[in-house]
DNA sequence: GACGATACGGGACGCCCATCCCGCTTGTCG
DNA sequence: CGACAAGCGGGATGGGCGTCCCGTATCGTC
């Protein structure tokens, strides 16, 4: 691959992550590939299809998140680790809109794009809630999808910090 | 107004309530004449812009709201006319996706298209709010903004019933 | 029953977007 | 340094949408 080629596909990248972070998984191509200072043609060859432009910045950011999960669980105690992640997630989902879409199943298929790394959120999710259970921090009948909704609630609320108090009040036993 | 008219005009918008509430707000209006067995131009005649349209429709949806929200206020001591009022709209919001979606400010705004009504709602949102907290039912420092929240999550839960009972939980002092 | 007004259908228009393509530029290697 | 492959920009293309318009059909009245 040509120099100049490895240079362009690195900005279309990172002009994609700061585009997705910052107004949501809608912005045009054309959008993507000003904020580069590319054309659309270039952005078109990288990545053929919008979708896998998704997928290429939706799975860094979700490898980010499983690492992260990772040493929580093996650094804190059950419960706490499921309640830092969750804040953890509500600050990602905040922070960035795409992210946020991505995950509320809005318009983009993680799951069909992403058979390993997604799979392995799942997992590290489901695991964070069974040991938080088995522990006696978190409801017995509280499913991941029941988690996912309420992250939802934390990241439209005005204020994080108390709607996560409100939350974290509603699922522990 | 000629007779034909007036049917059409009803029949559209017995269309666009079927189709919004099914589809959400994002139906083209030409679905919408489809569904009623008219031509886009007479849903445009009547609705000279799709917003026009979503105001007609939401509009009647909020008035109904806010009826039963006064009823509710009325017969109920003020915690369980809260916590009624909110399963009610959890209900109202699942069986209808473009009240969801208004609701929630997605891509449409009520507030602007109904300055009376839809203050209605949220000043009998507000008074539902400050009774159960004076009667102690609810957390002081909650917000109608932080219901609204919790409102979303109910709604995307897969098990309505459970997610009520854990926001209720949290909702409580 | 006929005539004028009113409303209808659906095609035309303009806009936005993702994707494809092609003439030109730039990097790389002999 | 020169030539060719690889990559670039941005215009062209096709599809979807909301809105507007006009020839035709229907209604209500005289």
């Amino acid at each position: 691959m040509r120099a100049d080629a490895e240079r362009n596909r690195t900005k279309v990248i990172e002009a994609a992550m700061a585009a997705f972070a910052q107004d949501g998984l809608t912005v045009s191509v054309a959008e993507i590939g000003r904020r580069a200072g590319v054309g659309t043609g270039t952005v078109s060859r990288h990545f053929p299809t919008k979708d896998s432009l998704y997928a290429a910045i939706v799975l860094a950011k979700v490898e980010e998140i499983v690492s992260h999960a990772r040493t929580l669980m093996a650094a804190s105690p059950a419960g706490d680790a499921f309640y830092e992640f969750f804040a953890y997630m509500v600050e990602q989902a905040t922070t960035n809109r795409g992210l946020a879409e991505a995950l509320s199943g809005g318009g983009f298929d993680v799951e069909s794009a992403a058979t390993g790394t997604d799979q392995d959120l799942e997992q590290i999710e489901q695991s964070l809630l069974d040991r938080a259970q088995e522990a006696g921090a978190v409801r017995q009948d509280v499913t991941r999808a029941d988690v996912k909704a309420l992250l939802g609630a934390c990241v439209a609320a005005p204020d994080r910090a108390r709607m996560i108090e409100i939350v974290t009040a509603g699922l522990r036993r």
